[in-house]
DNA sequence: GTAGGAACAACCACACTTAC
DNA sequence: GTAAGTGTGGTTGTTCCTAC
């Protein structure tokens, strides 16, 4: 066997360090990008990374245009010229006529190239910049589907067990958790946590999304704006009670919600609200999340979140606290 | 400062064929 | 057998703006 010569191991090495340091330099410069431009675009570093990494025309897609597509794509396009109705009714009626005409099949395969490329010209016009939830379930299926015939494969050759879990990385993603687990595992699971590996996948994805069990996303309706509106409204039909039953306070001189001087508010009334979910107590109207309003109209709900009278040393606490504040 | 609606963005359904 | 892909409008979710 030949062996390679000191010079020879020297210069591979050689060129193996710039190769990496090329690499090193160039990533420095990818993260610099998309640092300037999440700042630039007010967007999270995140969200700009998966835009970086995952979209524009790069955007890998697996399955070859057919001709009917490209027909179908061509006389959408003609109806469009010609000022016909579109609408969402339009695709529907353009694929039956052009699936009962059968026209698209006669075509010679100068013709085919011709329609294919049209589209694909059209595409590249319109190239999908954006990543949406809908490329990232797809990217996750296809590599899922090219892991697991390999790890099958591992778990025969060698006689070992496998299990994963996938979860989402935040409530919005659109793609849902899976799990695998080889037989041994999944009765090893059963036996010891009496839990089967899809319940633990389910349970750890409610957890990393959205903090808490039992935590519903909500669908209906403009839910944000109803939500604030129902959690303005129990916050104060609560303070109204609490101050009556505490103090006597008649209807007419009910103070509005102060959120923005919460801490003077707590300070004068001698009241506060216990269980609040979202940090600091702060107005509904700037949760922007639908998740955390949901998870506050929960807990005002279920009476997890209320209004307390503070205890007379909790008051004069709290005072000298805000007085400390007021002076600084 | 507060409340709520408007504007904007993202996602999905629709009929049909065919690549995988 | 399943789902991607063809274009548009309706629905849903988020952010911004205005009236009080």
């Amino acid at each position: 066997k030949a062996v390679r010569t000191h010079e020879q191991r020297k210069l591979s090495k050689a060129n193996s360090d710039a190769m990496w340091a090329n690499i090193e330099s160039g990533r420095t410069k990818y993260l610099k990008i998309i640092e300037s431009l999440s700042e630039k675009h007010n967007m999270s570093v995140d969200w700009m990374s998966g835009q970086m990494y995952l979209g524009g025309k790069l955007l890998k897609r697996n399955r070859t245009a057919g001709v009917f597509n490209a027909f179908v794509c061509r006389k959408m396009r003609e109806r469009k010229e010609n000022g016909l109705p579109m609408g969402r009714d339009a695709l529907a009626l353009v694929t039956k006529q052009v699936s009962e005409s059968g026209e698209w099949k006669n075509f010679d395969s100068e013709d085919e190239d011709d329609l294919l490329k049209d589209m694909q010209d059209e595409k590249e016009m319109k190239a999908n910049i954006k990543v949406t939830g809908r490329e990232a379930g797809i990217d996750i299926e296809n590599t899922l589907a090219r892991v697991q015939p390999e790890l099958l494969g591992l778990e025969k050759r060698t006689g070992c067990n496998i299990m994963w879990i996938l979860t989402r990385g935040k409530i919005s993603n659109s793609f849902v958790p899976r799990s695998y687990a080889s037989e041994p595992l999944q009765t090893a699971f059963l036996h010891l946590y009496k839990s089967t590996i899809e319940s633990v996948g389910m349970q750890t994805d409610a957890y990393i999304t959205s903090g808490a069990a039992g935590v519903v996303k909500i669908t209906t309706g403009r839910s944000a704006t109803k939500l604030r509106a129902q959690i303005r409204e129990v916050i104060w039909v609560g303070m109204h009670k609490s101050l009556y039953i505490f103090f006597r306070v008649s209807e007419d001189s009910v103070p509005s919600v102060a959120y923005n001087s919460y801490d003077a508010f707590i300070v004068k009334w001698g009241v506060e609200l216990s269980g609040w979910t979202e940090g600091e107590v702060r107005n509904p109207g700037t949760i922007t999340s639908s998740i955390g309003l949901a998870h506050l109209h929960a807990a005002l709900k279920n009476n997890e979140c209320y209004w307390r009278e503070l205890t007379p040393d909790e008051w004069e606490e709290k005072k000298e606290l805000f007085e400390q504040q007021v002076l600084n």
